[in-house]
RNA sequence: CGCGGAGUGGAGCAGCUGGUAGCUCGUCGGGCUCAUAACCCGAAGGUCGUAGGUUCAAAUCCUGCCUCCGCAA
């Protein structure tokens, strides 16, 4: 088969990867503009983009898709028999999504119909799910509601979004892999979404990462887990931003100012919270290395009794 | 040219109004103790990111480069 990939993140480039390595014609990857600054004065090439140009594969970054004439004039030329999408950031024209006689598969970071959208990863951990993992599904109109193909499941239980991110985009890499025999034989049987179940994951902003201490501890170690690597849970020591990178909830004792820093140690730094203590036991400060927080303090002092927020 | 912080013994930091380096922890040896992540004594371990410059003398001042990181996108 011609195959035509479409991605942008880290998320995406496994599954370039695969494709590459299988016996199907890749004649096309497809990725966002290079627009994406960092810090100093560079502008980096997207992810995909940078693999597809080690593995020597045409990469196309339509500033805009829809109505774009000589981008799919360009598109139609090269008769894909299937759009493999991942992670590309943008919605497809109907125009695109009926081009390939195959089809247009997305890979979907969640168990569909739930956590339909942008950020499914994130949100899954958010929410405390247990279980989460891939789907494939054939794009159509409408967010992420098109008939599933296949998918593939996964635990949660103290993952973070990050650990989640990697074993989700090999896992989903894998199923697409696996499906490309059934794709190309027509014997993938799509099989329509529990729409009443569906449920939306919005994208995540950097505000999402504000700790609220009023929330449980159980919450926000979830939110330390989910805002992992981007934008990670934070809070204000004295001032200074302070990002917190791992915890542990401890059972409630006594309630206390939800912020209030009740211990500081070796085991880490206990703040009591709305419901239940959270101990921090990895923290970042502006400018420093993230580190546990038994380093932080061989050279660095945390008061007790401080509030945080 | 977006703004900024930082690179010092294994870890985290101090020293930076120039005169060959200090703290906490760890490590090793010894002691105390019924015992200990406790306490006491002692030891090892650093060409102070790198290349130059200024100087009688630089971790400390100046310049280039490398690396790491925060903010903003």
């Amino acid at each position: 088969m011609r195959i035509v990939f479409m991605g942008t993140p880290t998320f995406a480039v496994p599954t370039l990867e695969k494709l590459a390595q299988s016996s199907h014609d890749l004649v096309l990857v497809v990725s966002q503009p290079d627009a994406k600054r960092d810090r100093g004065e560079k502008v980096k090439p997207t992810p995909v983009k940078q693999k597809a140009i080690e593995l020597g594969i045409p990469v196309e970054q339509p500033e805009q898709i829809k109505e774009n004439p000589i981008f799919l004039r360009a598109l139609q030329a090269l008769k894909p028999d299937l759009i493999v999408v991942a992670a590309y950031g943008k919605i497809l024209p109907k125009e695109i999504l009926q081009l390939p006689p195959k089809g247009c598969i997305n890979i979907h970071g969640s168990l569909l119909p739930k956590y339909r959208g942008a950020a499914p990863i994130q949100r899954a951990v958010l929410e405390g799910a247990s279980m989460t993992g891939v789907t494939l599904m054939e794009m159509g109109e409408g967010l992420d509601s098109g008939d599933m193909l296949a998918c593939a499941k996964t635990t949660i239980d103290g993952k973070t979004a990050a650990m989640l991110h990697d074993e989700l985009a090999e896992m989903g890499a894998g199923l697409l892999y696996d499906s490309l025999p059934l794709i190309e034989a027509n014997q993938m049987v799509g099989i329509p979404q529990n729409h009443e179940e569906a449920t939306y994951a919005p994208m995540i902003y950097k505000k999402d990462g504000l700790v609220d201490f009023n929330h449980s501890a159980v919450d926000i170690e979830r939110q330390i887990r989910g805002m992992n690597p981007w934008p990670r849970a934070y809070t204000q020591y004295k001032g200074a931003p302070m990002k917190l990178l791992a915890g542990v909830v401890k059972p409630k004792i006594t309630p206390d100012v939800p912020g209030k820093i009740l211990d500081v140690s070796d085991q880490g730094i206990a703040i009591a919270t709305g419901e239940g203590i959270l101990v921090v036991t990895e923290i970042q400060m502006p400018g420093k290395k993230k580190m546990p927080v038994s380093d932080y303090i061989r050279g660095n002092q945390i008061e007790i009794n401080t509030i945080l927020g």
